[in-house]
DNA sequence: TCGCTTAACGCAAAGGGATTGCTTTTACTC
DNA sequence: GAGTAAAAGCAATCCCTTTGCGTTAAGCGA
């Protein structure tokens, strides 16, 4: 739900949907996430609130939008060659990104103003299909160490989901040696 | 951070936060709680909106402070003889706790209103206990299947963060099933 | 291309939640 | 039992939020 169906997706509307969150990006590395209002945000983006209010109903729901966003990966994992090089740098930079100030910030919000979970899903979705990327070049490879590239939904369980629940659940001492561990189990352990 | 530190734990400030609790929990289940507000609250628990705002600072802080005390374990693990058997139900039953309508609120509202992630991280150590009570007994048992018990990180990474991290970001088709393939998995494949 | 329909935005007012300085109460300490 | 300071009460102010109504403009069919 990150690009929200709009019924009218046209000229006027695309404009404000833009400016509104270009506005929300500036003041947020102005001022700080803290500062935000929704009068600020309507000022700055040449609206009045009462447009933002309608649309997103919520500073959260939009905060959640433009944070959803700014997780979408814009690069396509690197290829070094073999499925466990792959998977091991992908977990530690994904690592890296979302732990640090700014991706536990766009987390938060992400999980916030999102009624219906579909932004949350989408989060979840984008990490999927980076993943996804990774074990489909490592089947086109023929690769098949240890009866074969596991699951999607393996790595989603075993790499990225341990990866979240430190973040948002015991925030101390994550490092990228935790990533490669984890990778390494779940290629080697294989289960299932 | 739930039972929040004090510096004056004495009688008017504790009656003032049982009574505050207490009014939260009471309109949450009269009105819902898209109709909490710190003004109603404060009017039911008896106490001016400026107490709450200087104690909590936040509507949200305090329904943080709320749903970690929900989400307290109030019973032991069930023994049922074998630590396949214990690891098992308790990971259904939590599951099926965590997943429900109230404990995703619940989890949501705990994340939400918690800057230090103080909030988080004790739920995170409730359920670290709870599956340390589980693996003590089986340690106590003398149970050696595969290599002995797990360790509690391993349980906390295959098994209670996929559930928690598919309560967050994935809220479909969440089964007790899948609840017990993460444990059959972690005590087989026994990665480590 | 022109007009029709309606979604989306602007405007403005009112209602109420959030914030803060000052006073008063009351735990804790000596 | 007196002193100190944290915590709560009080009250006024600010501005965020909400809502009704008029206006604009996107989508659509003739």
């Amino acid at each position: 739900m990150s690009p929200k169906p709009m019924a009218r997706p046209g000229g006027r509307s695309a404009r404000v949907q833009a400016s509104v969150h270009a506005a929300v990006r500036e003041l947020e590395a102005e001022q700080g996430r803290a500062a935000l209002t929704v009068p600020l945000v309507a000022a700055r983006a040449g609206v009045t609130p009462s447009t933002i209010y309608r649309r997103w109903g919520d500073l959260q729901e939009l905060l959640s939008d433009v944070a959803v966003e700014r997780l979408r990966p814009d690069t396509e994992p690197a290829d070094h060659g073999g499925l466990r090089a792959d998977l091991t740098a992908w977990a530690e930079q994904f690592l890296d990104e979302m732990s640090s100030t700014a991706g536990r910030a766009y987390i938060r919000d992400a999980l916030l103003g999102d009624p219906d979970g579909g932004n949350a899903g989408q989060c979840s979705a984008y990490a999927a299909a980076q993943v996804d990327l990774v074990l489909d070049r490592a089947r086109e490879r023929g690769e098949n160490g240890a009866g074969g590239a596991p699951a999607r939904d393996a790595v989603m369980d075993h790499v990225v989901a341990p990866i979240m629940y430190r973040i948002l659940f015991r925030p101390e001492g994550l490092s990228a040696a935790y990533a490669r561990e984890l990778v390494e189990r779940t290629l080697d352990g294989l289960p299932d």
